[in-house]
RNA sequence: GGUUCCGUAGCUCAGCUGGAUAGAGCAACAGCCUUCUAAGCUGUGGGUCUUGGGUUCGAAUCCCAACGGAAUCACCA
């Protein structure tokens, strides 16, 4: 940084000097200098032209001829390619850059204050009814990486979740249980509990649908036509009708219902805590349905007196947002229940009365973008600070080869098998490379595995745009080898080999010419960059950055580890170098890959 | 039809706050382990950046239009 900061202000002064001008610090485009040209730093001289009044060649010529005489302790030399004058940048200046990032344990990092504004963030968000599936993977990872980012950024986050505990899913799950149960339970099946309420919820979705096909039939063979057989048979099918009148029930606080909601509900969430204990992923707050469903009423009857809603003839409560582009919304039905859209909003009141929210963040798929885009002008007008600047980050769906997950057609993509498998694979791959963990106990191998198995799946999920549609090739798509997280994580492991056996020491920060080799050099300007894109990711709400610096760092590591000696090398002052570069990259890409939720093996 | 998003190598993706000859990985082929971990490194082949206009000294990047794909437009959540 500090570089930069020095041309920056060495580049004024030139044009000032040169052609008695001032020039703001949006018109200095500083990049790094391209692979196939010399130099470090390339200043582009189009914006100048209109005050040199000269060719790009010689003004360029002109500015960095200034540079050199002006700051030699800086730019070194200078060449001149059209309109782009490329800097060498002086030795000593790297390697105290060098020592700047190495004394920086949290280097490219911002520390939120007290003072700092808070983000909420609100992910995962599952239903009670059924198991996490890759949809949720991909939600809970996202969610986890970009809380790490934002404070990385210097916000103050709170992650919270919201659990769907309530509504016809739920009933149908349990009155699955109670039908074709048996009593059966956690312990005593042996299954996880969200995977056990699941085949339940499959098991009530298998006879609904038989009974409806069955009085399909009948009602055809009455004469209807099939339309109207198959609606009528939605309509009366007795478990449908059974399911209701125990949300019905839920709803009337029946003793028996509820008890038997709180005991399945109880048995979903301890599976749930394994998988994310297994994702790495937590909450600071948990909020649920059931207890926030009937808040947002109060919000929308408010809403409806200072006359930005409106009451139709039935009874029912729109918000018409005709004039914003948009359709009219119900917020509140003829009944006075709330939909979803009310819940939010109640949700949203409760959540601003927990914490001082300065921004609200809700990781949320991109189905429910007009959700989200109706959500934050309702809670502008009800007076949110917040609420028109909500953020929806809206991912992509994961889809299949064969196209989408379909829980019907058992296409879905499981999160526990799903790591399980992971792992195993990771486990198989490092057998046939005994010879790195030898001596390596089975409990250390398998916590490997484990690292390097989610690895590869968190980083294969984080490395794209999160916006993007990506698809998931179980057969191919994770791999060990190539831009994935295993890669990165084995040049760490490479890197810690190198520094367990010596550790690094005190640089000479006044290096003789010829102490550092542009690869060093190229690999330091990288390290410094690491907070640009920790920036960035914030600004931009967009981890992948992230993804893709850890990458591009430990690509060109490996091109140094291998072309350079590091512990045999003779020179004490290079060598001192070398180490330093080695820590450093080993702590940023550690840092780096936190922010994505991976762990780094110290051994692979 | 309205709204939002996407379209870059055979495949999966970077690059998009305008800058030099558009990059990786996978797959294919050819090399590199008596030397710090070969889950690595090097090389070869592979591109009308969907198309057409516009703005600019300069466009994959910004604007407009068309084409192609996705999501959504529920008294489900």
């Amino acid at each position: 940084m500090q570089i930069e900061q020095k041309l920056t202000s060495g580049i004024i002064a030139a044009v000032k000097a040169l052609y008695g001008q001032d020039v703001t610090g949006n018109m200095i485009q500083l990049g790094t200098t391209k692979k196939e040209f010399e130099g470090h730093l390339t200043l582009v001289v189009f914006p100048f032209l209109k005050m040199s009044r000269k060719r790009p060649e010689d003004t360029a010529q002109e500015i960095g001829q200034y540079l050199v005489e002006s700051m030699p302790e800086v730019v070194a030399r200078f060449n001149v390619i059209k309109g782009f004058l490329n800097m060498v940048i002086a030795d000593p200046c790297w390697l105290s850059l060098l020592d700047e990032i190495k004394a920086d344990a949290r280097w490219g990092l911002k520390a939120a204050t007290p003072e700092s504004p808070l983000v909420m963030i609100e992910y995962s968000s599952p239903n009670t009814n059924k198991p996490l599936h890759l949809g949720h993977v991909r939600n809970n990872l996202l969610g986890w990486a970009l809380a790490q980012v934002m404070e990385a950024n210097g916000w103050r986050v709170v992650k919270t979740n919201i659990v769907n505990d309530r509504g016809i899913h739920i009933c149908k799950s349990m009155l699955a249980w109670l039908k074709w149960g048996d009593g059966a339970t956690p312990e005593s099946t042996g299954k996880k509990g969200d995977h056990l309420i699941g085949d339940y919820y499959v098991a009530f979705d298998k006879h609904y649908r038989a009974e409806v096909k069955e009085l399909t039939d009948r009602f055809v063979g009455e004469g209807m036509t099939e339309e109207d057989a198959k609606e009528r048979a939605e309509k009366e099918s007795p478990l449908m009708q059974e399911a209701r009148a125990m949300l019905v029930k839920w709803e009337e606080n029946d003793p028996e219902v509820r008890a038997l909601w709180k005991r399945m509900n109880a048995w979903v969430y301890a599976g749930f805590d394994q998988t994310y204990k297994a994702l790495g992923v937590a909450f600071d707050k948990i909020y649920y349905e059931s207890q926030t469903y009937l808040e947002g009423k109060e919000k929308v009857m408010e809403g409806l007196e200072k006359g930005f809603f409106y009451r139709r003839a039935d009874g029912s409560v729109w918000a018409d947002l005709t004039k914003e582009g948009l359709d009219e919304k119900l917020l509140l039905r003829a009944d006075g229940t709330s939909v979803y859209m009310t819940q939010d909003i109640g949700t949203a009141k409760l959540r601003f009365q927990d914490f001082p929210i300065d921004k609200m963040i809700y990781v949320v798929g991109n189905e429910q973008n007009y959700h989200f885009q109706v959500l934050s002008i309702l809670l502008d007008k009800l007076g949110f600070k917040w609420g028109k600047d909500l953020v929806h980050f809206s991912y992509g769906m994961v889809e299949l080869p064969n196209g989408k997950m379909k829980s019907r057609e058992g296409t879905v993509v499981d999160a526990d098998e799903l790591i399980e498998k992971m792992i195993d694979e990771a486990r198989t791959m490092s057998q046939d490379k005994v010879n790195k963990l030898e001596g390596i106990s089975d409990a250390e191998a398998r916590e490997i595995a484990r690292i390097v198995g989610l690895g590869a799946l968190k980083y294969f999920i984080l490395k794209v745009d999160a916006r993007k549609n990506m698809l998931f090739n179980p057969e191919e798509s994770i791999d060990f080898n190539g831009n994935t997280g295993p890669f990165i994580q084995y040049t760490y492991a490479r890197i810690r080999s190198i520094l367990r056996k010596q550790a690094p020491s005190a640089l000479p920060l006044h290096g003789e010419e010829g102490l550092l080799s542009e690869k060093e050099i190229t690999l330091i300007q990288r390290l410094a960059a690491f907070g640009l894109s920790v920036a960035q990711a914030g600004a931009d709400y967009n981890v992948s950055v992230i993804a893709n610096y850890c990458y591009d760092l430990a690509k060109e590591f490996n091109g140094f580890y291998h072309d350079f000696q590091i512990l045999k090398e003779s020179d004490d002052s290079k060598r001192a170098v070398r180490l330093a570069i080695c820590e450093s990259v080993a702590k940023v890409l550690r840092l780096g890959m936190s922010l994505l939720g991976i762990e780094m093996p110290e051994r692979m």
